[in-house]
DNA sequence: TAGTAATTATACATAAAACGAATGAGTAGC
DNA sequence: GCTACTCATTCGTTTTATGTATAATTACTA
């Protein structure tokens, strides 16, 4: 496609060697040998005559002339993707790499059928999933949108709103055959609760459908970043937790969950897509976007 | 220098193309052969799947698509161009072309000075030196400056002021001789004039030293857009003119031509260099304003 | 109207260069 | 000390760009 060597390959070829680490590593998601672009960054080294990267038998870190040139490469191939675009418009299919970092839950449960159709639609587009529940350094991860429930906690990135999710108190039936008589947020602190680490702590907000407003503080029997782990815990009893309805809706169709006080909520989140806010929007995220729009909307208990 | 054949090479040559107006002179001036230029041009109408060029044996036209392109090429250019400025900062000798347009009784005669000095300093650069004196199409000419005497026409440029021409009535001495009385600007009622056609016309304001203003409106025997044409038809005392200082200081000097009204002034104007606002300033043009910037206010009679 | 000079595109042989495989060398971790 | 990984270099092969020569077409001129 792109021929060798040319002066933007170089830079494509150095934001890769960035990204992925190493030379060899570049070297196999390129589908090159190693010498080659080995030979490419030294070629880029010695057109701008300086060292980009210092590198060790093991080990491979930036100059600090490479970290500023890493910038600015990426936003030249960037105008240049926007020119081919711009002038190529419908005359071919789309094309290139696409990469999203997504929740793990939401993801695998229902953006990853997005993530197909999306395949199945666009068959020239290479599309890199990855599931990280964790902040991520954008820059640093290369990548071309986060999809992120909550608040998005880096100010140099645009965040979208793509949808509400309704979150609730959930336990399980085996818990609560002991405390039958559980009607209020304040029962709640009889039992102990199950909290997803970056959400809930040991206050608990709740809002009833008349905007009456409260906050429990059960105490909290075990702590987890991963709401598998939260939600297998509830199912065997351990205690109730907050969850969202999206993740729950079968559980409590199937009655494995109960909705313990269907009149209290507990605060909204917001599903952001969060994306450089400078950078030119290739199609092809635009079109995977449009897509996330829809889709989001349908899900179960996602507002 | 910039190897063959890489992406920006092909704009690049497009570029010279559309400026040397065909396909052979592109390629004498690149220093390449026809068929390789030629080749090109079909390799980059490849990439972008559409004719960029109506090209018949003897004319040479560009497309829709390939005017937008131009345009765009442009400027990404510029920004690789930016970034390698940027990161190769002072490791290399300043390279590449420089098109200077200038006025040209002021670009013979002082203004080639600093061009010759600015080509000893930096062996490099080629430099492109137009004298013209109509107001030039910025964008189609293609040039990196353009140094214009009075107000730029062109308010998608940026003018920067480098110094003030100071102008003054003068007439030869074989003029004077049949009016030895002359002492106010009505007095010019009596003499006919030679205009310097973007400049003056039938209205000549004058001021003095006291801030006096007034407005004479002589005879106009003689009109031409060039100053050596005013100069000569004034030494030959067909009348008098309104000339700057600093292009017949000399004649002054040696009393070919005399200050009429040593009291009054025509309007100075300003020396203006015109360049475009949103573009990336190479160092070699930065350099080569520098040089003007000091050498223009050394001319006698520019203040 | 024929001739001249300019243009662009194609064919082919040559020269340049980028590539991969193999090799050498160095370092971290077990 | 061994293994597993890294990066750089060398070498032969393949790919690719280039120039020369040629053909085809058109404008201008005598």
């Amino acid at each position: 496609m792109s021929k060798s060597l040319d002066r933007l390959t170089l830079l494509q070829t150095f934001i890769q060697i960035a990204d992925a680490g190493s030379i060899s590593a570049a070297a196999r998601t390129l589908g090159l040998s190693q010498p080659s672009v080995s030979r490419q960054l030294a070629e880029l080294e010695s057109r701008f005559k300086s060292q980009l990267m210092r590198r060790t038998t093991h080990d491979l870190a930036l100059t600090a002339a490479g970290a500023e040139l890493l910038t600015d490469a990426r936003q030249l191939l960037d105008e240049w993707e926007a020119l081919e675009e711009k002038h190529l418009e419908a005359k071919d299919v789309m094309r290139g790499h696409l990469k999203i970092v997504a929740p793990i839950a939401l993801g695998q449960r229902y953006l990853l059928d997005t993530a197909i159709q999306f395949q199945q639609q666009y068959s020239s587009i290479s599309l890199s999933w990855q599931l990280e529940d964790n902040t991520i350094r954008f820059a640093e991860v290369g990548c071309d949108c986060w999809i992120k429930i909550g608040p998005v906690p880096d100010a140099s990135l645009t965040a979208e709103p793509l949808g509400q999710v309704e979150r609730m108190v959930v336990a399980a039936p085996s818990l609560l055959q002991f405390h039958p008589t559980l009607k209020s947020p304040t029962d709640l602190a009889k039992l102990s609760c199950i909290a997803l680490s970056p959400f809930e702590g040991a206050r608990i907000p709740l809002t009833n459908k008349q905007g009456n407003s409260t906050v429990v503080s059960p105490s909290v029997r075990m702590t987890t970043n991963n709401i598998s782990a939260v939600r297998q815990a509830t199912l065997s009893g351990l205690g109730f937790s907050v969850m969202p309805r999206w993740f729950v809706e079968q559980d409590l169709s199937q009655q494995r969950l109960v909705d313990i006080l269907p009149q209290w909520r507990a605060p909204q989140l917001t599903i952001h897509v969060a994306s450089l806010p400078g950078r030119h929007r290739p199609r092809r995220l635009q079109q995977f976007l449009n897509l996330l729009k829809e889709a989001i909307p349908q899900i179960p208990g996602i507002i």
